[in-house]
DNA sequence: CGCATGATTGACAGCAGTCAAGATGTGTGG
DNA sequence: CCACACATCTTGACTGCTGTCAATCATGCG
C-alpha cells in the first residue's frame, strides 16, 4: 500500500506533476469509501466533480428501461470517471457501481477546472485519457456491432491473456464479462461450454487456459472454423 | 461562402482565438480536395494529422473482415475528424471517406502540437470537443447494445426532427442510415414501411413526416406498443 | 433510352435472447 | 466444520428478431 502521494504519481492524469501541484490536488480532493454494489452515481445525476479510483473495482454501465445492462468500462485502481459529463457541464450519461469495497478521491468541478487552467500538464493527460478512452469505445463499438458472440469471446480471451502465458483469470463476474461484451450470461456460458468441448480452451471456474490460440484468432478474426 | 478566417472561426476546435492564432493555422494547414467516395484515411494508415472539413461530407466508420460496415460518426462543415490517433500516436482505429466532393483542410501532427502547447484555448476546446465524442459514442452503444431497430428508427427521427416541425429531410442515403443505426438497407427498409402503415409517418423518398410523435416516443424508449 | 445505383419486398435461416429448471459455488452463522 | 441460504452459473426447449439471398421496383444521369 502506497501513501496517497505516491498513489497519485501512477495516475494517467496526474503524470509528470510536481510535488506541490500533487499536494494541491490532495487538500482539494475529498475521499470516499462505497461498499460491493454501492451506487456512486447514477445516470441523469448532476455532474459534480471527476473521480479518481484509490482502491476497489468500479464499473460504468448504461441501463435500458427493461433492466438490460451494457457495460462501458471497468475502472481499475488509478482510474479515472465521470469525467465526460464535468467537462460537458451536463449529467453524468452512465452509472457507477462498486464492485467491491472502494475508496476513491473526488475532485470536485470546480476544483478541478481551477487546477486544468494552472497547468498545461494536466491538460495534456487529459488529453491522451480522453483519446484512450475513445479508442477503447470505437473498439467495443466494433466489436458489439459487426462480431458474432464466439467472434467477441475469443477476442476478448486472447486480449487477456496477451504476454500472460495463455491462461485468462477472469477478474469480474461471468455475467459481467457478459454485460461487457453485450451479450447475456447463458449465451456466453454456451459459448464458453462449447470452447472448451472442441479443445480450444479449458475452464476451472474464473480460470481459464486457451489451448489452442491459433484457432482461437481464427475464429476472433471471423474466419469459418470446423471448431465451432 | 466565407473566406478562411471566418470559417476557422466557427470550427469548435478554434473558437475564441485571436486573429494572429487563426493565420497561423491557416499557414500550417494544406488544403486537400476529395472526390464523392474517394477514401480520406483508411483504418491502420499511420496518423500524420488532423483534419478539420472545409465543405463537403465525410463518414468514418468501421469495416469488418466480411464487408460489413459501421459508421461512427458522420462529419459536417467545420466538423473535425482524425485527432484520436493524432494524440495516442497510434494508427488511425477506423476509416473516412467523402460522401460528396469534399475540402479538408490538413493539419499536420507536429504543428498540430506546437498549436497545442502555445495556445491552452486550443486544449481546452480539444477537451470539449473530444468529450463531446464521448458521449456521441456512449448513446451510439447504448442504441446499438440495448434498442431493437424499431426503437433505434424512432429515436433516430425523433432527434433529427426536434424543432424541425417533425420534418425529417434524410441528407444521407438509407443504406448509410442503416450502417449508423447497427442495421441493413433491407431491415431499416421494412421498419420504415411498417411505420408508415400504422400511420406513424409519412415519407416520400428523403423527406419524412412524423404524423404521430407520441406513439413514436412510446416506441424509442421501448414501451409496448400497439402500432408494431 | 438504358444503365447504374439505391430502395423495397419476399422467402427463409439462424443466432442469440427468453423463460424456466437444475447444478454449482460461496459465504455466513450455528 | 458443517449446513443452509443465496448468488451465480449452466443447461434445455423454444421463440423471434434480424440478417441473408435474390428478385423487382424506383430514381437519376449520361
Amino acid at each position: 500500500m502506497f501513501d496517497d502521494e505516491t498513489f497519485l504519481k501512477k495516475v494517467l492524469l496526474f503524470k509528470n506533476l510536481p510535488h506541490d501541484q500533487l499536494k494541491k490536488i490532495l487538500e482539494i480532493s475529498e475521499k470516499k469509501v462505497f461498499r460491493k454494489g454501492q451506487t456512486i452515481f447514477t445516470e441523469g445525476d448532476p455532474a459534480d466533480g471527476i473521480y479518481v479510483l484509490r482502491e476497489g473495482k468500479v464499473k460504468v454501465f448504461k441501463l435500458s428501461l427493461d433492466g438490460k445492462e451494457q457495460v462501458l468500462h471497468f475502472i481499475g485502481e488509478g482510474g479515472v470517471f465521470g469525467e465526460v459529463a464535468v467537462f460537458l457541464g451536463e449529467p453524468f450519461p452512465a452509472s457507477a457501481e462498486a464492485q467491491s469495497e472502494s475508496t476513491v478521491l473526488f475532485i470536485p468541478r470546480s476544483s478541478f477546472f481551477d487546477l486544468l487552467k494552472n497547468d498545461p500538464t494536466i491538460s495534456m493527460n487529459m488529453l491522451a485519457l480522453l483519446s484512450l478512452r475513445l479508442k477503447e469505445f470505437v473498439h467495443l463499438i466494433d466489436t458489439i456491432s459487426l462480431k458474432d458472440v464466439s467472434q467477441r469471446v475469443s477476442t476478448y480471451l486472447l486480449f487477456i491473456a496477451e504476454k500472460k502465458d495463455n491462461i485468462v483469470d477472469l477478474r469480474i463476474k461471468k455475467s459481467e464479462l457478459a454485460s461487457f461484451l453485450g451479450t447475456i450470461p447463458e449465451t456466453l456460458s454456451r459459448v464458453l461450454t462449447k470452447m472448451v468441448k472442441t479443445g480450444l480452451i479449458k475452464m476451472e471456474g474464473a480460470r481459464i487456459e486457451i489451448t489452442n490460440p491459433e484457432e482461437l484468432k481464427r475464429i476472433a478474426i471471423g474466419e469459418k472454423s470446423l471448431f465451432l
